[in-house]
DNA sequence: ATATTTTGCTTAACCGATTAACCGCTTAAA
DNA sequence: TTTAAGCGGTTAATCGGTTAAGCAAAATAT
């Protein structure tokens, strides 16, 4: 493989020259210039990225996701990444995917990727409450970026979808379907996108002069099953809701198998919302009224963010990109509106 | 940050035996190790990647898959991953992912990474018929491995799944209910899996003594549309299919639209079978029959292979893995048996 | 007792780029 | 006319590791 020096010595100029054509730094004659990228032309020069790494940073972002517990396999995941991908791209990054280990924890291992210069930055993703890895980076002075929603005093920036609005719009959408009793399905509470969506719903449902029943809030977990098990939660009490809004798509899909499994017709006799708008959202049966989230625009700003904070300008601490209803046919005025 | 100067200095040693102790290489006492060991952790030391790499390899496999086209969005293509990333990072290997652009088109990206060096070797996603990519690095000395069938003369070690026993079990499958009518949904005929999910079937039809009726075979294309539109096309025929395989899961969620829409009952009127047993193919209405494709192990395998070729083993030229016939409720005895 | 090998370590070259410092020459300013 | 500034390069230090070569002391073989 051909080096600098193979290119400096044919275009007959010293390596510093080359490197400042290369890089567009320093001054250089046209002829020098000519000659130097017609020898990197004929040799099919390329740079040495560790060489070049080793004097100036990585262009590289990190995430680390475990594969196993399955936020890889995501689909959701996937388009971030996918929207992450291309914008770092476009402005000279690659993403760098690493998988925690038994012996290396997540925050371990965006330790070792960041202190080793392994990559310039690290993208967090499902934000805890009390998470400890944003404290930990920032003040190893690495750039960090979390996914999630904002909650009291998280040590890095945060990029995350506007879930309060959202629940909020969802909810007023059954409640002008007719819907008095709306229950609500949750994702863990300690992770930080539980707090805004719960606020959301309640928020609209005082605003409707309506009551929160705490029997109809679930806080469910984040799989399809857990979302089976809350539903049925719902359906063994005195008075079931008449709609239900999950906090995911995949809890959504849950509820709505629950009910198909206890001979409900989701729509007509229940109604169902979920958030995410997932691919497999519009071809359940019936297809899922849901909340739009903009993965990619999420992966995008995501690297926009991070790459801002490499290179030393100021970002938001805070930005949360809105949400939009989706409405399908899993939802409907309820069967005896009253 | 510390370097191994400073843990060199601080244990009294040359930087060559902090080297040494670091990678086992070398002979070293055990005061001395011990020495170096304490060092390293009272200054926490991490070797800096860049210049080790420079030195060595970069220990980084990469993934050049255009987000915008959907690859990378992909579910099944996020289990690949993490399967892939999984494996590297036990291999101590880490995952590169980048996205082809307007003025880099994927081959090219390929091509950069490896002779800068940012990558070790590569992983071909989407290998078609005559693909240009196997050749062009193989030939550059490039490690390479891709995902897809073997088609006559690839130049690289060639990982995949066992579509044509696959076809051929789920055709069988069809037979076994009754079926006598069935229609195959391809994907394009340029990609390389298309060949072999097509042998499968036709292999299976004539071990029951059934002619191929040309005019049940559609080359469809993808996407979910694509199932739609083929769907459609097989249903607007003189004797349509009472049975439909199609060769993703994807294309059988289309298929299965199609029917609803034109009044069908999926599994009753026409049974429907897919292939990849993606996770939302258990959650359609009704529960798709398909074909599972270990899409995790498939990750593992590429990646183990690929650090083979790396590290100068001799891996086997063509790896298919298996898939397994889940039966769930989209498939069932024609109608008007007989 | 001497020769040979092994052990445990150091020295220094090297990987391939970037970049500060410098230098001779030309041109503009004082 | 003298001085300063700008241009277009070169030289060499540097980034932070790895590793071949070498060397003194200790262990083993003859």
């Amino acid at each position: 493989m051909a080096t600098i020096k193979d290119v400096a010595r044919r275009a007959q100029v010293s390596t510093a020259t080359v490197s400042y054509v290369l890089n567009g730094t320093g001054t250089v004659s046209d002829a020098t210039r000519a000659r130097v990228l017609a020898a990197v032309a004929e040799l099919g020069y390329q740079p040495n990225y560790s060489a070049r790494a080793l004097r100036t940073r990585s262009h590289t972002i990190g995430v680390v996701a475990p594969g196993i517990a399955s936020r890889l396999a995501d689909p959701a995941t996937a388009e971030i990444l996918a929207g992450l991908s291309e914008a770092a791209t476009a402005a000279g990054y690659c993403l760098l995917i690493a998988a925690p280990t038994d012996s290396e924890a997540e925050g371990e291992l965006d330790l070792r990727l960041a202190r080793s210069g392994r990559v310039d930055g690290l993208i967090l993703f499902d934000l805890h409450i009390d998470d400890e890895r944003p404290a930990l980076l920032t003040n190893a002075h690495i750039p960090t970026i979390a996914i999630g929603a904002p909650t009291n005093g998280v040590a890095c920036p945060i990029v995350g979808f506007d879930l309060r609005a959202g629940a909020e719009q969802a909810t007023q959408h059954l409640i002008r379907l007719g819907h008095r009793r709306i229950a609500l399905l949750t994702v863990p509470s300690d992770l930080s996108i539980s707090e805004p969506f719960y606020a959301g719903y309640v928020t609209a449902l005082h605003a409707a002069g309506l009551r929160r029943d705490a029997t109809l809030v679930i806080e469910a977990g984040t799989s399809e099953d857990d979302g089976v098990a809350a539903m049925q939660e719902l359906l063994a009490a005195r008075t079931p809701p008449t709609a239900v809004l999950a906090a995911t798509d995949t809890l959504a899909f849950g509820a709505m198998h629950a009910l198909r499994d206890s001979g409900k017709v989701v729509g007509q006799d229940v109604s169902v919302m979920g958030c995410d708008d997932l691919p497999l959202a519009a071809h359940t049966y019936p297809p899922l009224t849901t909340l739009r989230a903009p993965r990619r625009e999420l992966g995008a700003t995501l690297a926009r963010h991070l790459i801002g904070l490499i290179e030393r300008r100021t970002v938001p601490p805070v930005t949360l990109l809105p949400v939009r209803l989706i409405v399908r046919h899993s939802t409907a005025a309820p069967r005896a509106a009253g």
